[in-house]
DNA sequence: CTGAAAGCGCTTACAG
DNA sequence: CTGAAAGCGCTTACAG
């Protein structure tokens, strides 16, 4: 029972396919209204729905946009495909998602499949090892842009492409000196991945702007973008600093590269019995919705997250410009987990 | 500079069209050893990479797996949608996304351009009114149906499709059993829209269970499905308590019908200076990941999220099957938010 | 095993 | 304004 065609619509209406496709699909070359009215009625008596597929193939744009993230379950990715969706549906783009769960062959494979699905765009969330991609992928988004493929980052920039990129050294950098400002005198780090540069830069910006006022980490810690990186390094961190539960010293501020590690680095101390901001503060970056109802609430730089899809979007779809680059600056925010009592 | 075509391929190669598609797109008919390499070996040099919209139409299948959710940034949502894209990953599925923002017509809209995209499937995530559609999308449904497209629901059934159901009603009665057995005595809830047959199963399921031990609620309030529903319902359900900070009094337990608007209970209530679960209780349901790092931990119904949109795409591949229904149970954990002192 | 050819469902110059 | 026809890039009976 193959569905209705463009064929059978024309049919009924007693004319060319080539009529009933120039009223139902708009061009500019409008039929007469008699025609056209008896195209659209076929059309809806018959619940004709064009197949977009022999539209692509036809016209030579698809219409989709393909979204790569590492985990669509993490509200940092989540809030950007929010973003991204909505902005897709104003540019009636479908999304093609694919969630990589971190590992490189599956993100390698998705930009595969989504370059064989011709999708007019790409967009890649979420920060790669330092910048660049391996040779494999790198030559097949080679002949997909020479093909007129868009390909968009979100984060630090590739060789090619364009980019949205938050300006993660100077807020991280800010986001300092509002810290010392407030009183804070001795800091310690919880990195991400040494490969990442998103991880470098916010780490760099900190520390940097710390050693400007003659300050330097107590101690750094890593690990993985994830709550449970957060949650082991937040360990390691307080064995290294001898962390105690009502220690009565100054609490030492902690910069967590990210919030979802600041979580899980809270989470950790409050196995301990360490309370924030009592025993130890803590900051994080990006300011993920989740944050709205934690619990004490998470001193960070706000990044806006949705606005940041849709500006994804927005380079992905101007087909008139070279690769561009947006910077997007972040707000820091200060809150109850870093106040000093 | 159009893309590399398996015409190409063919003709480098030195074999028919035919040929080349039978060694490169798999089918059961393998040509000589010989010619296949020769094959291979040029569509590596010149780089191809199939034209799926091309392969769809000539084969009559797309790969693509249509997904709808409420809001992507909803951890609820994005932890189904988790799940079906590891499904459809080791499926060789693609997924096609929208978050319709509880948008109707924007549901509408994307079920039809799902539908237009071919899609071999629509999963439907997110109880909507009434367990029905309206009258224009189930025609299309239907139509789409006839042609041999899969529609599963997650959530209460449909008149047709497959749906993977969660005992809402049952695994609610049991949390109040449970919540009674922990000795709470004085009950309240916090329901949602009252079309939406989740909302009124999981308040039926809780309320029924009371009734059975002679028990009532005292209030009920509802809002939406949202963090900001469970908020502004709760600040309703404080007044009717006249709960006030510290009252001396057996806290009475609220059962919100879901976690995020449970979680915008609490914080209604925090800003009240009403504190959870010294001044009232509180229990949600779906545990959502964010749970696990909420203070104070929150009483819930777990429900396999994952598992679910997992469960989703296998009902969507089922081709040999009619349509079918799964019910996952839920498991009531008990944690902070409803412990008597 | 291999190839010529038709067909999948559209769009779009090109004529009229 | 309207139509006949070619073409988009594949797959797959049907012959050989």
């Amino acid at each position: 029972m193959p569905a209705v065609t463009l064929q059978d619509v024309a049919a009924r209406a007693g004319v060319s396919q080539a009529t009933a496709s120039r009223v139902l699909n708009g061009s500019t070359r409008i039929p007469g209204e008699g025609v056209a009215d008896r195209v659209r009625t076929a059309a809806r008596e018959l619940g004709y729905v064009p197949n977009a597929q022999a539209q692509a193939l036809a016209r030579a744009s698809t219409g989709l946009l393909g979204l790569i993230v590492h985990d669509i379950a993490d509200p940092y990715f989540s809030s950007i495909v929010r973003g991204v969706q909505a902005a897709s549906r104003t540019a009636r783009k479908q999304v093609l998602l694919a969630s990589t769960d971190r590992d490189f062959d599956i993100e390698r494979e998705s930009v595969s499949t989504f370059i064989a699905h011709r999708a007019d765009a790409i967009v890649l969330a979420g920060s790669r090892q330092s910048g660049h991609l391996d040779r494999e992928i790198e030559g097949e988004f080679g002949r997909y842009r020479a093909n007129g493929g868009r390909v968009v980052v979100i984060g630090q920039p590739l060789a090619f492409g364009s980019a949205v990129e938050p300006e993660n050294h100077f807020a991280s950098a800010e986001l300092a000196d509002a810290l010392v400002a407030s009183g804070h005198t001795e800091f310690a780090v919880i990195g991400g991945p040494a490969s990442i540069r998103t991880s470098v830069d916010r780490r760099n910006g900190f520390v940097e702007a710390l050693g400007r006022r003659g300050l330097t980490p107590l101690v750094e810690v890593s690990g993985n973008f994830t709550r449970d990186g957060g949650h082991s390094a937040a360990q390691r961190l307080a064995a290294a600093l001898q962390l105690t539960p009502d220690h009565g010293r100054k609490p030492p501020c902690v910069f967590a590269v990210t919030d979802v590690m600041a979580i899980g680095a809270i989470a950790a101390w409050r196995e301990m019995g360490l309370i924030v901001p009592r025993d130890v503060c803590i900051a994080g970056f990006d300011d993920i919705p989740t944050l709205r109802d934690h619990t004490p609430s998470l001193t960070t730089v706000a990044l806006p997250l949705e606005e940041i899809g849709m500006r994804a979007v927005a380079l992905a779809l101007r087909l008139d410009a070279d690769d561009l680059r947006e910077r997007v600056p972040g707000d820091v925010i200060l809150r109850d987990s870093t106040r000093l009592s």
